[in-house]
DNA sequence: CTACTGTTCTATAATAAATAGAACAATAAG
DNA sequence: CTTATTGTTCTATTTATTATAGAACAGTAG
């Protein structure tokens, strides 16, 4: 009987929301816990399960559910926001923003890290065009956006 | 004159080997020195500057040449050599070592790594034909290294 | 006002990165 | 054989990162 005085409505919160499905942890991974949640993330947006203006559960919620801290679901969010992908405001929380190429002043840490991935590749003696394809077949299962016209 | 007896022929080793030039190192950089070191030595291979069997200079050649400790350098070496990428024996030192898909035990985690990369550029907005088109002038960037037959 | 949320602050422990020095072991070369 | 070179192994220290912990602060929706 040692948590009885948890589980009251007051635990949940933000429209009772709770931490989405496509965000999973693994905790014996060598990848700090939040880059796995930065990352799946980002990867939830590009996969379509978060749009434009999605709201994203709060800090303690998400550290609630998953048993860590909350100031590590904090770091993931605040590198998101230095990122463009959310904002951040108090009570309402955190919500997905549509990240523009002009947020994106890491463009070229983009096309470096491709290069640098793509490099291992090569040096490993993978074929050009198996790569290119794999690249094509991965793309091709995330849902084709439609950019809103009134992205400025 | 404080660093006089250095400087004699004994600094120098392994076939009086400089360090090569495609080494390049960032000290601001956020990325570890060792990571940099092995991400500089696959990129090399990959782009020819180096080939099966190519020497590398000794670790504590490296080290000296950067002003760093030469167990950042062997950290580095050692993580190629867990690779496959490089072949490590007293003596002879570190040579590069044609790596195969057999060696490739990580390949999942290279596709896992692309993907992450791929769903970045699509969270961000990038076209994907744009992403591709990269992907294929980065890999044509690249020499189109035949590989031998007696490759097993 | 109240409750919820992100924000900021200090603090601690655990792990990783980098440095440092010493000694060991295999082996090519003389 | 001897010597010099080179990777390997060991302990140790310093610094930075990661994760946890608790407390308090500051907007703001309801």
């Amino acid at each position: 009987m040692a948590k009885n005085d948890v589980m009251n409505k007051k635990t949940v919160s933000k429209q009772n929301m709770k931490t989405p499905a496509f965000l999973l942890l693994e905790f014996g991974s060598e990848t700090p816990l939040y880059q796995q949640i930065r990352d799946q993330i980002v990867l939830a947006i590009a996969e379509g399960h978060l749009h434009d203006e999605s709201p994203l559960p709060a800090t303690r919620q998400v550290a609630s559910d998953f048993g860590i801290n909350f100031h590590t679901v904090n770091k993931a969010y605040d590198l998101l926001r230095r990122e463009g992908f959310v904002t951040l405001t108090r009570k309402k929380g955190c919500f997905v923003r549509r990240a523009t190429e002009r947020d994106f002043r890491r463009i070229e840490d983009w096309g470096e890290r491709m290069r640098t991935l793509l490099a291992e590749g090569v040096a490993r003696g993978l074929a050009e065009d198996k790569m290119v394809k794999f690249c094509k077949a991965t793309l091709s299962l995330f849902p084709h956006l439609e950019i809103p016209a009134n992205a400025k």
